[in-house]
DNA sequence: TTAGGTGCAAACTTTTTGCCTCCGA
DNA sequence: TCGGAGGCAAAAAGTTTGCACCTAA
């Protein structure tokens, strides 16, 4: 991927630097999705096997910092990465562990009545609902929960 | 508190038995809500120091299998423990990460929406949602918005 | 030449595992 | 006495920190 403009810029006015890493580690978000740092990192190191974990932490840091990527808490363990534009919810079945995703638009009503009320703006793109599946409720099962990853 | 019955029967039943640490580990959760394990192990460890912090997790994990604990991630760091008799939403601010309290009533719309499309059985007292509280959005702060934990 | 950035190793935190001992049915 | 439980220590997993070196402005 071709060295990213804009991030560059965005390094600079605050005196930072643009380097290979940081294009890898932002490249490696968006190609994944849903990354732990781990996995970030073995990405980047099938091109940069000499880039270290601690780096992919950093990295992640600041690009958090500046708006780039987020991470979400699906439930146990490491934390998953990803852009802005990977959209969609995560419904986490506390049972079997399994995360179901379905699209945004699902949480429109929830979302104007959230601000309303509690002036909260929810980011109905990067949290988990957390519940039983259908699989584990013994309900049939549906499209959307195949799409299980 | 008194050693709960019903606990000493349901462990019975699974050829388990009945102790005073696990006595004392379900008191804790019920009594500290939103507690994270080492939470519990000092408040346990006040009555019954010996208490080992592996016998808080082996014990979390049991009261979890019979449905008599949860566990929820608030976003970072350690899970935190409750019982279903603490019913509420949590919504977490991911830029100051205060965690905002609503009543579970606020979800009825969006849980019988998820269970209707998807056969997903939304647990609507213990979820975290996502997004940015008042305060960081610069809305006017509300009661509920107040009640930060 | 001077900060920023990286790699490396070690520390740290949280959770899990193995093993031995104890104790109640 | 037999198996479930707990304590202890060590390991594992995930993350952070300190430090020396390197390099682009």
């Amino acid at each position: 991927m071709v060295v990213d403009l804009s991030l560059r810029h965005t390094l600079h006015k605050r005196g930072m630097r643009m380097t290979p890493q940081r294009q890898l580690v932002l490249d490696a978000v968006r190609e994944l999705q849903h990354a732990t740092p781990e996995r970030i990192c073995a990405h980047v190191q099938r091109v940069a096997p000499a880039v270290n974990i601690t780096t992919i932490y950093r990295t992640l840091d600041l690009l958090e910092g500046l708006d780039l990527v987020r991470h979400t808490h699906l439930g146990h363990g490491a934390p998953s990465y990803s852009t802005h534009a990977h959209e969609h919810i995560h419904l986490v079945c506390h049972r079997c562990g399994g995360v179901t995703e379905i699209p945004p638009g699902e949480l429109t009503v929830l979302t104007e009545q959230l601000q309303e009320r509690f002036g909260f703006v929810l980011d109905p793109s990067h949290l988990a609902l957390s519940g039983r599946c259908g699989r584990c409720t013994g309900h049939t099962e549906t499209a959307a929960e195949a799409n299980v990853s």
